[in-house]
DNA sequence: ATTATAATTGGAATAATTCTTGATTGAGAC
DNA sequence: GTCTCAATCAAGAATTATTCCAATTATAAT
C-alpha cells in the first residue's frame, strides 16, 4: 500500500471543538490521519498510523474516536461488501468505486447539478438521511 | 417481523440447473424462500424458514447455498451498514431504501431510461461489475 | 482543590461468517 | 444394478471485526 503522505506533512489546524464534539488529543490525531491519508483507511489502518504520535492509544479508542466523528458528521463511514469499515473525510455527496485490480477506492462525484433523488423512484414520502453508493469493477488499461 | 407469505403459496417451478449451477434440494428450497419472502431475509431468516421443509439442514449449508446462488448471479447479496447480509432475488439494477422506523427494506428502481453511469463522473476506463445503492431514512406519514 | 462528567484503556465478549473434516449424495461408467 | 468419483452437505471449531465492560485518567465546573 503506497502512502502519499509526506514525511513532514503540513500541520493541519484542528479546532478544540467541532460540531459540539470535544476534540481530545486522540480525536484530533485520528481526524488528522483521515485528512492526510485519503485512501479510505480502516480502523486498524488508522490505529497503526496513529501510534506514531500516540504510542499508548488503544484500538478501542480508535473505534470510539471514529464513531464519535461519524456521529457528529465530521467524517463518513464507508462499507464495502462485508469488509472492514473504512473512513472518509469527504463530506460531499459522493460514491465510491472500488477497483478490484489495485484495491484502490476512488471517490466518485455526481455530474454537476444531478442528485440521486432525481434519478430514483423513491417510495412516496421517503426522507433520505443517508446514501451509500458503492461500485466495484476494474479500470481498463488503455 | 411480518411475513406476507401465504400459508399455501403457489409452488414455484425451479429447474434442475440454473446458470450451470446444479440445483440440489437444499439450493432449491433456499431459492424458493427468497422467491416467496421478498422482505430481504438474512441467512438466519432463511435458515429458520427452510427448516420447515428440510429439518436437517444446517446454517452452514444455508450460507453455502446462498453463496453459490450469488456466485452464479441467481440472487443478489445486499449489505446495510455492518448488519447481517440480506438476500434478494430481484436481479434488475435497483437500490434499497431502508426505512429506519419500520425496518422495512424497499426496492428502489431507477426512473425509466436512466442508468447510474449516466449521472456519475466515473474514473476514466472504469468498468462497473457491481453496484450497490443503499438509502436510509424515514417515510413521512401523510 | 474538589467534584462531576466524559474519555481512554486493555482485555473479554459477541456475532456473523468462514473454514475444516468427515459423511452423504448423485451422475455417469460399466 | 452397482461402482466410482466429484460435488455437496453437516456439525462444530475457528476467525475477525467490532463492541462491551470495568477501572483508570483527563477535563471541566464549581
Amino acid at each position: 500500500m503506497v502512502s502519499k503522505t509526506p514525511d513532514q506533512p503540513a500541520e493541519i489546524e484542528i479546532p478544540e471543538e467541532i460540531s459540539g464534539l470535544r476534540m481530545t488529543r486522540q480525536r484530533q490525531e485520528v481526524y488528522r490521519i483521515l485528512q492526510q491519508d485519503r485512501n479510505h483507511p480502516t480502523a486498524n489502518d488508522v490505529f497503526m498510523r496513529v501510534k506514531d504520535r500516540l504510542p499508548n492509544i488503544s484500538l478501542a479508542t480508535v473505534y470510539n474516536c471514529l464513531e464519535a466523528l461519524v456521529q457528529h458528521g465530521i467524517i463518513r463511514q464507508v462499507n464495502f461488501e462485508r469488509e472492514s469499515s473504512r473512513y472518509c473525510p469527504n463530506l460531499s455527496e459522493h460514491g465510491h468505486f472500488h477497483d478490484a485490480t489495485t484495491g484502490i477506492i476512488h471517490d466518485v462525484d455526481f455530474k454537476p447539478g444531478i442528485s440521486l433523488a432525481d434519478v430514483l423512484q423513491l417510495p412516496p414520502g421517503a426522507l433520505i438521511e443517508d446514501v451509500e453508493i458503492t461500485l466495484r469493477g476494474k479500470i481498463a488499461v488503455s
